[in-house]
DNA sequence: CTTGTTTGACCGGTA
DNA sequence: GTACCGGTCAAACAA
């Protein structure tokens, strides 16, 4: 798969491309131009289209109702997912990067210190990657620091940063500065704030909106299910898997992925309550979890559960320094519960 | 030999 | 204090 450079891509078309990979494709995402950047996020926050555009129409993904366009509108293209208007229907709009925003921010807003926090943690030599994630024993996020941060804002800012990482991803184009310097450096609050002016409603939403925790999910209206059937179902046993999608939310969601798209978000579940720690989970079907999420996993365990007839696996992110961990289980026949447990910012050197 | 998985033991949290 | 449960470790095993 023949791919430009990753600054040539508008982010639209990015976002197309990175997901209408197959299953087989998927596998290259280790390849990708991007992933030698330093910022990874999951598809499932990300994903814009269900395939059925071509190649060359990729970008080409806003209507002229949406105020956040970066491409004009090709004229009789269809939105085939108009995913905002899912996602969010007090929005009439089907930019998909938009619906990408909001997913995002669903997970950044809640940090009260999300616009205000002056620390620049990811500028701190050492701090950035172990502080990145918060064991699930963390409960505490902001008064009880992990064991390679001593510093409680780390958490905070780091919640933040996180996500607005993943914006600044958006906008790397126009912000390449966004992105590791010196191989160790990551967005600045400068950046994060740069980058949301580049999405003035995005920006507005991150700073008046309620927290994803106090949102319903009926807010968040579920995407049509009947695509979620072609799918080949594998053995009801465990998945094994080696690979997995990534990243967090700062509050716990869940996010069921349709069958067309397999990290399209299908619905967004708000917890009532705030979850001070970094864990989404996700329910997708089994044979693209089975597939690549673009991380590499390692195994060290396997826990029957209770209740569950189906084993849990547990998995830790290879990636050097990194503590993400994600658990894996099946919740039926052909469907698979993911809950990720901490950050993936994995930073050159 | 290397890499990755399996699995029983261990440990901490909680009821 | 104790039992249960879930998460992790690490030796054994497999590829």
């Amino acid at each position: 798969m023949e791919l430009p450079p990753f600054q040539e891509y508008e982010p639209c078309s990015f976002f197309n491309n990175f997901t209408c990979f197959t299953d087989e494709e998927g596998l290259n995402i280790q390849q990708f131009p991007f992933s030698e950047a330093d910022v990874f996020f999951p598809r499932a926050e990300y994903s814009a289209s269900n395939c059925s555009m071509s190649s060359s129409e990729h970008g080409a993904v806003c209507t002229p109702k949406c105020d956040r366009n970066t491409n004009p509108p090709k004229q009789g293209l269809v939105d085939p997912i108009a995913c905002s208007a899912s996602a969010n229907p007090e929005h009439n709009c089907t930019c998909k990067i938009r619906n990408a925003l909001e997913v995002l921010l669903n997970h950044i807003s809640e940090s009260a210190c999300f616009l205000s926090c002056p620390h620049d943690v990811l500028n701190r030599t050492g701090s950035s990657h172990s502080s990145a994630t918060t064991s699930s024993r963390d409960t505490e996020v902001e008064s009880s620091p992990t064991k390679n941060s001593n510093n409680p804002d780390d958490h905070v800012t780091m919640r933040s940063s996180e996500g607005l990482s993943s914006i600044l991803t958006l906008c790397s184009r126009q912000h390449p500065q966004s992105h590791a310097v010196d191989g160790r450096i990551g967005p600045t609050i400068s950046d994060i704030e740069s980058a949301l002016e580049r999405f003035p409603c995005a920006s507005a939403q991150a700073k008046k909106s309620p927290p994803p925790s106090s949102r319903t999910s009926k807010e968040l209206l579920p995407r049509d299910s009947a695509n979620r059937s072609h799918l080949v179902s594998g053995s009801s046993d465990e998945v094994s898997t080696n690979e997995g999608l990534s990243k967090n939310g700062s509050v716990t969601s869940d996010i069921a992925l349709t069958s067309m798209n397999p990290w399209k978000p299908l619905m967004i579940i708000g917890s009532d309550v705030m979850q001070p720690k970094y864990k989404v989970v996700l329910k997708c079907e089994k044979p693209y979890v089975v597939s690549s999420d673009g991380y590499k996993w390692r195994k060290y365990g396997r826990k029957s559960i209770k209740g569950n007839p189906y084993f849990r696996s547990y998995y830790k992110c290879r990636h050097i320094k990194c503590e993400a961990k994600k658990q894996v289980e099946m919740c039926g026949a052909d469907m698979v519960q993911i809950t990720y447990d901490g950050l993936h910012l994995h930073f050159k050197r």
